[in-house]
RNA sequence: CGGGGCGUGGCGCAGCCUGGUAGCGCAUCUGCUUUGGGAGCAGAGGGUCGCGUGUUCGAAUCACGCCGCCCCGACCA
């Protein structure tokens, strides 16, 4: 991509509404811009960092066999009313009415919904267990939205909802899960730690939040040293055998958030040197909650004994556009965003650094050129600004590599390469650059 | 929902107390000079001062109402 025909609207002055470095850095960067309160437009820049993790996240949803389906953002109200949510949800809940004034409303939560889709085609064990997720909009009508996307009213999320025979069955779906997430944060250069967490009001009596830690956090959290060094699970893990041993290691260290901290217990359990209290975000929370929905709204299978009884749930979600806002609390410095790679908007700027000067404009075509046939997702910055204030804007915005071409290098035979998150500068000639960021991608 | 604050060119702000020609920096446009870490000079364009009502000869400025947004708390992915 040219930036001169690009769209990147960034900021040189700090909007005074922004607060926390994430929603500052998003203003600045042109990754959104707000609409309303807690209301947000996604910018060119911020949508191909939502997009990479929202891919991220399907991949490993997929990965543990969880299937993908979308369910729309408004709802009716009638399905609510068969779980009592409706009237227990209060004013947090978007409601909406038509022009026939039937009551619909805009989706917090998809459990009902999905419950309904599952009772209206399942009715044997045999075609479990079955996970079904969408990515999709939610409206939660938080009477006081902040920190940008980490807290906006509207936000995309992902939910899977599992549907198994028994409890049994529940606990692997669960695990599976459970396994799927720390792949999944990991994949983004996140650092998550399950905790153990309260149901809230989506219900059930087993859940863990997946925590970030970040001193902007939004809660206080408490755990063992230890969970902070635990291996990721590789790509092969086999989600169909056990993982009952993958979740125990990390369940049996003491981890709660504020929620459901018992500082005795904390105490006890955690030898002082191991204890680790800090501020976290969280980014994800898997429930157990069995039948909750299933059983007022006859969701039932048949089991291998005849009998009908009520599908064993849990919902799992990951909140998309916070993930955006987190990475940024756990990846910046005082010049900007520095994105992980993997969910890095581009993977290489290159800055011209003489626009206009022929020899110049001539090796940046041509390494714009071989990068991008090469695959590589490259921002050429083609404009006629000065070069301090390319550098400036390439480091706001976080690109992984900057490819910083100017008469001086070229002069001597040589492209220079800025690592972002080390700040390393490299100097070399234009084949080797080109070699140098190719490789692993 | 309680408490506090703010709405003035795209952005950041001053002006308001004490009513009288709407201002500064950045950005934008034109020209010249510059070009390895947010350039310099000269010129130009752009604002019903959030909306409404009232007071007044006269309102960005005073009063009242409304709307929007931000912060602290309670609540929450």
């Amino acid at each position: 991509m040219r930036l001169s025909h690009y769209f990147l609207p960034v900021l040189k002055e700090t909007p005074a509404e922004a607060q926390i470095v994430s929603h500052r850095l998003m203003l600045r960067a042109g990754l959104i811009r707000q609409e309303a309160a807690g209301i947000y437009a996604w910018l060119p820049l911020g949508i191909r960092v939502l997009n990479k993790i929202k891919a991220i996240v399907h991949e490993e949803m997929n990965r543990a066999g969880a299937i993908e389906i979308l369910m729309p953002t408004l709802q009716s109200a009638e399905l609510w009313r068969e779980s009592g949510r409706y009237d227990d949800y209060g004013k947090e809940m978007l409601r909406i009415k038509d022009r026939h004034d039937r009551d619909l409303l805009y989706g917090p939560t998809n459990e009902e919904m999905v419950t309904e889709i599952f009772r209206a085609y399942v009715r044997s064990y045999k075609q479990l267990p079955l996970n079904l997720y969408h990515t999709q909009w939610k409206f939660r009508d938080e009477v006081r939205p902040r920190f940008g996307v980490m807290r906006g009213r509207e936000f995309l999320m992902k939910d899977a909802y599992s549907f198994d025979i028994d409890a049994r069955a529940a606990r692997r779906a669960y695990n599976r899960m459970y396994v799927a997430y720390l792949r999944t944060f990991a994949r983004m250069g996140l650092k998550s730690i399950p905790m153990r967490a309260e149901a809230g009001p989506i219900g059930g009596d087993l859940s863990h939040e997946f925590i970030v830690l970040a001193e902007t956090g939004e809660s206080q959290v408490y755990c063992h040293k230890d969970l902070l060094d635990m291996p990721i699970p590789n790509e092969d893990t086999d989600f169909h055998g056990d993982l009952e041993s993958i979740v125990r290691a990390r369940t049996e260290l003491y981890a709660a958030t504020e929620d459901v901290h018992d500082s005795a217990r904390f105490e006890k359990e955690v030898p002082p040197e191991k204890r680790l209290s800090a501020r976290g975000i969280e980014v994800g929370q898997v429930f157990y909650f069995g039948t909750k929905y299933s059983a007022p709204m006859k969701a039932v299978v048949t089991g291998p004994d005849g009998k009908e009884v009520p599908v064993e749930m849990g919902s799992y979600g990951i909140g998309v556009s916070r993930l955006v806002g987190a990475i940024i609390e756990a990846c910046h410095d005082d010049a900007g965003i520095i994105w992980p790679v993997s969910v890095a908007p581009f993977r290489v700027a290159l800055i011209n650094l003489k626009s206009g000067d022929v020899a110049t404009d001539k090796a940046c075509e041509s390494l714009y050129s071989r990068l991008t046939t090469a695959g590589i997702e490259t921002l050429y910055d083609d404009t006629d600004e000065r070069p301090g204030a390319k550098f400036a804007t390439a480091d706001l915005i976080g690109i992984p590599y900057q490819l910083v071409v100017g008469p001086r290098g070229l002069s001597a035979g040589n492209v220079e390469i800025k690592v972002r998150a080390t700040g390393a500068k490299h100097e070399m000639p234009a084949d080797a650059a080109v070699e140098y960021l190719v490789q692993g991608n």
